[in-house]
DNA sequence: CTAATTTAGATAAAAAAATATCGATAATAA
DNA sequence: TTATTATCGATATTTTTTTATCTAAATTAG
């Protein structure tokens, strides 16, 4: 996999929360914003949040905050988000289905042109707009229409070999739903999304919760 | 928010990702695992994993490595997973479906027994074997089930709302979808999914290998 | 106009996480 | 039996991330 080091990660993360709340600024017209009240928006300490600004190169005005459109536009050169990516999805069951639905990514500069998927009754079929075609037909789609970013959304056990096509058809870009972790070339980067994990983090979170109110009786 | 302070945070969203290795290994009859087995299936460094299964309270031998089995176990109990968790689903579109349509939520102790929405063309409707309910009976049924965990899958700027209903109905943990950050009251555990986010750190990861292999020219 | 308040940004410190080193234990081969 | 190899676990180091402190700039109230 593509040893791209990346600091700053979770400052990283929050970027698309920044923007969605910036955008709905601006949609109500204001042009100003300080950071006590995005920290109050975020959950986050003031220093956190002006760290995580800095990060995309705007300077704010001392006492004044930060004007609302220039915070958006460097979120977003930051993300590369201005440029359109355009992406191929694999496995239109649920997941697939709720990605392809969601409107935001078009906000996010990605774009989902086609599907694919092993099913025979969906191939042939169309999901939220694309067409859904068969699984076989992945590498040369992918290749013809250029396409350099795929979004796996099969079960954990077909991932490898649907990343191993997806880098036949000249994918570079991997954003990962299974449960598993991709062997991939040196030169291909693989994002991946571990809902699960965010559970487990709940999960313990409740544990210790349960464990400190019995010691405070 | 409750305050819950967890350590070892990266570990613990890992875990998920060895838990399902270690299932399908023990499906397959393999009963002893060593580091660098799992180093290779996880893209990490020996190092971690062993770091990571420390966490859990198991102990391996030397020269020979864990015990599948008692890795399953501990990793379950230190996660909570032993325990069923039954949640409610508010928001029955694409990304609800799609969560409900999860299978393996059941090895995780998460339990979806009811779904809401304000659409009055899915009320009535079942989704996936559960039923959905108007959203307005959120408050009534969740405090008559005793229902503690609800999952928010509605969009933005509706999800401060259903979470205020739902910590009104007595729920004490929310896993939320929604790209907001909730205010809720101290005693109740927020954990938020913001799946754009792993977008955004793709985005920056493919940004700095284009600049990368620009540099190397 | 001055003083108090709000705020950004630089520097520094603390905490957390990732990584490295090394000794000890068990299996395997000579 | 002995030497070799594989592996865990403890300790130490480095890097990253979070948090704190202080200074300077701009606004607002008196």
């Amino acid at each position: 996999m593509a040893n791209v080091k990346v600091p700053k990660l979770p400052t990283i993360r929050r970027l698309p929360t920044y923007l969605y709340k910036l955008s709905e600024m601006r949609k109500a017209g204001i042009e100003i914003v300080a950071t006590p009240e995005l920290a109050r928006y975020m959950n986050l300490g003031e220093i956190v949040i002006r760290k995580d600004l800095a990060l995309t190169g705007v300077t704010g005005q001392p006492g004044v905050g930060y004007k609302v459109r220039e915070l958006i536009d460097a979120i977003k050169r930051y993300l590369n988000w201005n440029n359109v990516s355009e992406a191929v999805l694999v496995g239109a069951g649920a997941l697939g289905s709720a990605l392809m639905g969601y409107e935001g990514f078009e906000e996010y500069g990605l774009r989902i042109i086609a599907a694919f998927d092993a099913d025979p009754l969906k191939v042939g079929t169309e999901v939220r707009g694309r067409s859904v075609f068969d699984i076989d037909r992945l590498e040369e789609l992918t290749r013809r229409l250029q396409v350099r970013m795929g979004i796996i959304c099969v079960p954990a056990d077909q991932a490898q070999d649907i990343a191993d096509r997806m880098v036949a058809g000249g994918i570079k870009a991997i954003w990962n739903f299974a449960n598993v972790s991709l062997k991939v070339p040196d030169d291909v980067i693989v994002q991946r999304e571990v809902i699960a994990g965010g559970f487990a983090v709940l999960s313990v979170k409740m544990s210790r919760k349960l464990l400190e109110e019995d010691a405070q009786d």
